[in-house]
DNA sequence: CGAACATCTGAACGTGCTATCATTTGTTTC
DNA sequence: GAAACAAATGATAGCACGTTCAGATGTTCG
């Protein structure tokens, strides 16, 4: 998995337009909830109650979360019987969401309690 | 570059402090201007001003979320005169900003245009 | 068909965040 | 030290987002 890589080479400015993209898939990520979701369905599908009742929330709050997971194509849900059994769209969601917790749990610690302020370049 | 596979082997609950600092961090992606930020500056160190000019921004607009970006450890601004010369804080921020344009620009095409409606399982 | 359950939806509320403007701090030059 | 430039800061307004509540839709079973 080298993925990204390959756009190091492409020293071209960012368009709007992607980075709109982008900004809207991130905050997917920017919420401690949807991040419970997903990782919660990260361990396999699960129906909206079961969901709510493991993480604590209100199911309608987790509802409302999973449709614009679904929207952006994070999640799908699949109905059986009266639940609706939700599961991560496909792998590269699930390496998504790993890379953004790896990301924190390691390489912030050090920058986490340094001195962020402008100094004086050597 | 294997990052995050190994937590794939780790069945737990996501930690809620865990997850809110990981939404923290992803907010930070979470903004198309923020984006292009990150974006000019992977290309190498650059002053406030000529940011703001490159990227059609005021330079306190750049100078705020700088400083949001500089908190959380994305940045680092060095002083040389009178401008501050910002730069990405280390490789993994980099890294992190190509697999999260990766993502929007390959995986997310086919689930884009499908129907995510919940659909009776087969 | 009606009751019970599961999920979805819509609207309203509160909150947090981004952008903007005005001001201040820091730096260099004269 | 004053002027000119660069960046940071503080306060405000505007807006988007997440949560909550109440009700609607869909599904199964008797």
């Amino acid at each position: 998995m080298t993925h990204g890589a390959d756009r190091q080479s492409t020293p071209l400015p960012l368009d709007a337009e992607v980075a709109r993209a982008v900004a809207e898939r991130m905050q997917m990520l920017a919420t401690p909830s949807r991040l419970q979701i997903l990782d919660r369905l990260r361990h396999g599908a699960c129906p909206v109650g079961a969901l709510a009742e493991d993480l604590g929330m209100e199911a309608s709050r987790v509802s409302h979360q999973l449709r614009s997971l679904r929207h952006l194509g994070f999640v799908v849900g699949k109905r059986r019987g009266k639940q609706v059994f939700y599961e991560l769209h496909d792998a590269h969601v699930a390496e998504l969401l790993d890379q953004a917790i790896f990301h924190v749990e390691h390489l912030t610690l050090d920058a986490r309690y340094a001195d962020h302020s402008p100094r004086r370049a050597s």
